[in-house]
DNA sequence: GGTGGCAATTTGAACGATCAAATCGCCACG
DNA sequence: CGTGGCGATTTGATCGTTCAAATTGCCACC
């Protein structure tokens, strides 16, 4: 008996109000072949009619699980909104998968790994999404060893070979599909301008450039250019490497952020047309920002989402599902159709 | 009994461990007054070496609360990354008053107002923050109807006067201390670039415009440019203003976009230094997309983020606390300190 | 007509916490 | 020496759900 609270319509109100049990009505919506046909439409109607929603905390109580998915989410830095995109795809992921995304941000006093930890033995979140892995990053082999359930967007460089479940987007893959592309529109001195030596991601798509420029019998001594994320400075790398006697006419870059440096060194022709074509990473709406817009590389944030979700949903629900790494394929997004204008 | 599941040590098992009842162990952690000291300290050991940490879904069930603030995020559109820094801003506030943040995803198939229902009903959030409140928005007096707790970032256009609680910023006063800045470098011919009519904190921040220019006695008529917001066309609309007999040295623009746009039209002088001085609105980082850096109007989004989950969690808690609106102020961020360049 | 089997349904017992009320021990006071 | 009062602690009940086991009703079969 109740019914008597502000908002709360209970299991045992709409059983009162369709003459069964308390448990019948859960059969109705958990296992509705147990329950006679005619029933069960009594059932329903009273749902209905009460407008009756089963209790969350009493499920999560009783199932042990929250069907929440934590999030670590950081002060944004840099102009992208790469983590707007992900965000929205991995919140519709798990929406459609019956879970919810939490988001949580690290505080100033508690020691990281305590607020992991902490989210796990309160039952507040029933596994993580790691979406900044870092090179040797402390938290997976924690995580492991206390059985906390994770999934990493973007592999654990360094630790690829380690027991844990990632998926990530064959970056590489991307470059070299750039370079390609490039290279049909004539381009022979295609420059890659990037991150320094040291982020795993970085070094794997300046790797993916060499070897599309080897591939195609293309020099490329001279045509690397890194720095650090931002325009300023991208732009001033860009321009080192312009300054050469045979200056390149292409840019494949690490990031857009990089693109629209290159893009800004590069400036424009007589005829207002930009001097160099470049190919940014992540297709981010800052790509817009330059006219022409730009060409990128877009990831499948969708898909990526999509596949994490699935991925830790197993991990939580089954007992040992083995680890496991997926890799996707990025897409060149084609801007810039027009002949190049020179072919040296 | 029990400590045999996985990693669930209960409040019992403390009790156990220390030799007193369930009870004494939650009085220790919420009203530590009741307990003697020396009870209190054999407890606090007892919680410290089994890692107790107290259910959480047990709690909600008990306390009839999730500590969960729900927020919607919809598909990103634009360059700013405005919902990534508020978000953080949100998440840490939240934090900080023992909420986490709730994401959800609208779904194709679901009534949106079903959705917000649904999560208050089955006890998954206490309330929401509504960071995308648009004119005459009907989840307003719906949600007041149902009293169902909601605070909004952003004041309710069109219908102020409603029993709703709000934080806002007055853009109206940031864009005319852009105005007065402007004026202090003997700007004249100070153009406003903003959204068309409609958005309502867009007209007020050209009235603020407006009215910053009659209290100097600057002519305004043929100053004011409108357009969507996105770069291309943003700089469409400042060319038109750019090729009047007496065209604008400045401008002031309701977003940084809009400002990105504004002075690409512009144009760079002999000496490569930008021909107009912009403003912009948000100070995001897509504002040093442009060089040298623009000046821009922030909000203060810390600030803003702590007003609207203090109100919120009063209206979670407090039976009956009554409508209100904070008004915030927004503060100039002046990057371009050198002379103007010309002074007509 | 008694019995076994089966489908449909109900009852009891958890899940882990907190509130309210009851109990305990101890001291002071008349 | 009995009683009242008070601080410290315990017991019982409850939040709303689901699992496991028990019960009911019905039909078929020997």
């Amino acid at each position: 008996m109740s019914g008597r609270n502000a908002n709360g319509v209970t299991i045992s109100d709409v059983a009162a109000a369709a003459g069964v049990s308390r448990q019948t009505v859960s059969n109705v919506l958990n296992a509705p072949a147990r329950v006679a046909p005619e029933t069960a439409e009594r059932v329903r109607q009273a749902i209905e009619m009460l407008g009756y929603r089963p209790n969350r905390a009493a499920q999560n109580l009783r199932e042990r699980a929250s069907r929440c998915i934590g999030l670590k989410i950081a002060a944004p830095i840099g102009v992208s909104n790469f983590l707007d995109r992900f965000l929205y795809a991995l919140t519709s992921a798990a929406g459609a998968a019956g879970y919810h995304l939490l988001l949580f941000a690290p505080t100033a006093v508690d020691e990281e790994l305590a607020v992991y930890e902490d989210l796990i033995r309160t039952g507040t979140v029933d596994g993580f999404v790691l979406a900044d892995v870092s090179a040797r990053d402390r938290r997976l082999p924690w995580f492991a060893e206390r059985r906390i359930p994770f999934v990493c967007f973007g592999r654990p460089w360094g630790q690829e070979n380690g027991p844990y479940t990632w998926v990530d987007v064959d970056g590489a893959y991307g470059i070299e599909q750039a370079v390609d592309h490039l290279v049909t529109r004539r381009h022979q001195r295609i420059a890659y301008l990037g991150w320094p030596e040291g982020t795993g991601f970085g070094d794997e798509r300046r790797k993916g450039w060499l070897r599309a420029m080897e591939r195609h019998d293309l020099p490329a001594d001279d045509l690397i250019g890194v720095c650090a994320e931002g325009v300023a400075v991208a732009a001033e790398a860009a321009e080192r490497l312009m300054r050469s006697p045979t200056p390149p006419t292409a840019f494949v870059c690490g990031s857009d952020t990089h693109a629209v440096g290159a893009r800004l060194a590069g400036g424009l022709d007589a005829d207002g047309r930009p001097r160099v074509e470049v190919v940014g990473f992540d297709d981010s709406p800052a790509a817009t920002l330059i006219s022409p817009r730009m060409s990128s590389i877009r990831q499948p944030l969708d898909e990526v989402a999509h596949r994490v979700v699935g991925l830790l949903k197993a991990r939580v629900q089954g007992t040992d599902s083995p680890p496991e790494g997926v890799m996707l394929r990025p897409e060149l997004v084609a801007r810039e159709l027009r002949r190049p204008t020179s072919d040296p």
